[in-house]
DNA sequence: CAGCATCCCCCCAGATACTG
DNA sequence: CAGTATCTGGGGGGATGCTG
C-alpha cells in the first residue's frame, strides 16, 4: 500500500484515492456491496455481466489486498464464498453514493435527449 | 455520449459515471479545475508531473468532447490556452470533493503507520 | 507554449480450458 | 460453484521529434 503514495504528485488526495479505486470494476463492486451487504461471486457476476470472470476475480483480490473487502470461504462442495466491505471499505460509501447520484442524473439527462 | 449508456449493465449509475470520469487522469484534471477555476496547459502539467504531455492532451480532449470542460484558445504567439469546467462539468464537484476527502484521510492514516 | 505525429513496446484483458 | 492457468492480440501509453 505504501508505494501508492509515492506515485502521487505532491500527495494529491485525488490521486491517492484513484490508487485504490481506479481499477476498471472496483467502484462497481463496492457499489453492489454497499447495496447488498454480502454477495457471492456468482451474484456479483450477474450484476456485472460485462465483467469477465477473470477480471472479477482479479479486481476482488486487489480490493482484498487493499483491505477494502473481505472474503469468507465456506468449505463445502460445491464451493461457496461471500464478499463484504470491511470497516475501512465502508468509509468509501459517501464517495460511491456520489458516483451513484451523478450517474442517475446523467442517465436521466441522456434519456431525455432521445 | 449515447453509446456509454448501452455499455452499462442494466443502467447501473456507477458504471455510467465511470464512462465519463474513469480515464486515468480525468478526475485529477477536474480536481485541479475545481481548485483553480482556470488553468493553462502548462499549469496542469506542473500539477500532474506524472502525466505525460501526450496523455494530458488526450484526456483533455476527451473531457472536452464529453462537455465536461471547455477550452479557450488565444490566437497569440507563443500559444496560450485556458481550460475550465463547463456548467455541466461543475455538477461533478461533490463527487470529486468526496474523492479529495477520502484521499486526505487515507494519506493521513498511511503517514501514521510509518 | 501547446500541442500533434510517429514509432514501438508492454501488458491488459478476452477466450478457452481445466480443477477442487 | 468459484475460481485458476495459459495463450494471444490489440491498444494504451511512453519517448521522441516536429510545428505554428
Amino acid at each position: 500500500m505504501q508505494r501508492h503514495i509515492y506515485n502521487c504528485s505532491d500527495g494529491c488526495p485525488v490521486e491517492s484515492t484513484l490508487q485504490i479505486i481506479s481499477g476498471k470494476w472496483k467502484s462497481v463492486i463496492i457499489y453492489h456491496l454497499i447495496k447488498n451487504k454480502v454477495c457471492r461471486f456468482s451474484e456479483l457476476q450477474k450484476r456485472m455481466p460485462n465483467c469477465s470472470r477473470r477480471m472479477l476475480s482479479l479486481q476482488l483480490s486487489e480490493l482484498e489486498k487493499d483491505k477494502i473487502i473481505e472474503k469468507k470461504i465456506y468449505p463445502v462442495i460445491p464451493p461457496k464464498t461471500e464478499y463484504k466491505l470491511t470497516r475501512f471499505g465502508q468509509t468509501l460509501t459517501p464517495l460511491i453514493i456520489e458516483m451513484e447520484k451523478w450517474g442517475r442524473t446523467y442517465n436521466t439527462i441522456n434519456l431525455e435527449e432521445n
